[in-house]
DNA sequence: TAAAAAAGTTAGGCTATCCTAATATTCGGA
DNA sequence: TCCGAATATTAGGATAGCCTAACTTTTTTA
């Protein structure tokens, strides 16, 4: 297991390596804000466990299986941060530090139910059938 | 501000006085399943903070501020555990255990509209009104 | 190409939170 | 009432995560 603060380095290296294809310890200790010492103990953790790939003062890579926990840090923090903003009409700015938090602590069961709530509210398809009745007919279709 | 760690002692402390009056050191130990001398700890901080009473050896109860702390900490717990099983149909032991964990990390405005969703929801008034559009009127209607 | 700047690392320290083991206090029953 | 059981506290230690300051390595540039 990791703990909340390495998921957050592992998703600040997955966000970088998205545009730039290795990562930094700068660029994390700026997206993190916090101190470069801090990040290298970080990332020694990270390799240890097998997640993440890196030379002495060499390039950071996400190893596959670091790619995959970062991979679902991150799609938690979308859909949370999403379902904040656009469901709930949350400003961006809180949408995304509450996702940032809660992205550590909710189920994948709850956070899966958040999305398939968002899709119910955008349906247009049936817009008689609001209600929690309703919605939970919607769920038992899709699970 | 105090810590998670410090609001899930004074929920306990404040759930327990809701039927005993006051509190033990064992009984909170044995809510948060953590040792007598961890709660120690945690007490002698909670009175540094004035947010409780306790006399050596004695029983501990909530100051003024610290009960509105804890009631606050309740509220939240109680409004996500609710939304989490009644809404989302999250099983009742899973919808606790989120709400243990996010009442700690969701903004008071986040959970404030998780509420007023679960309320839409539930409303038989105007069915055809589902969506996310005129939950965002709802919202409105009420803030 | 050598010196300066930038980036990365190490060493050591702090705080929060938990633990175990030992000790102190309180309380209930013989 | 006094002794043992229950409860509370203290002492000391571990871990995680952060920091600053000093040092090393790499990169840039004059």
């Amino acid at each position: 297991m990791v703990s909340a603060s390495l998921e957050d380095y592992l998703e600040a290296i997955y966000e970088i390596c998205k545009t730039s294809s290795v990562a930094r310890v700068k660029e994390i200790a700026a997206r993190l804000e916090v101190t470069n010492a801090s990040v290298v103990g970080a990332l020694r953790v990270l390799r240890e466990k097998g997640l993440i790939e890196q030379e002495r003062y060499g390039y950071i890579r996400l190893t596959k299986s670091g790619r995959e926990l970062a991979r679902d840090v991150s799609n938690r923090h979308q859909a949370l941060a999403d379902f904040f903003n656009s469901v709930l009409g949350i400003g961006k700015g809180k949408a995304e530090s509450d996702a940032c938090k809660a992205e550590h602590t909710l189920a994948a069961e709850t956070i899966g139910r958040l999305i398939l709530l968002k899709e119910f509210l955008g349906t247009k398809a049936s817009p008689k059938q609001a209600g929690l009745d309703s919605f939970r007919k919607f769920i038992h279709e899709r699970e």
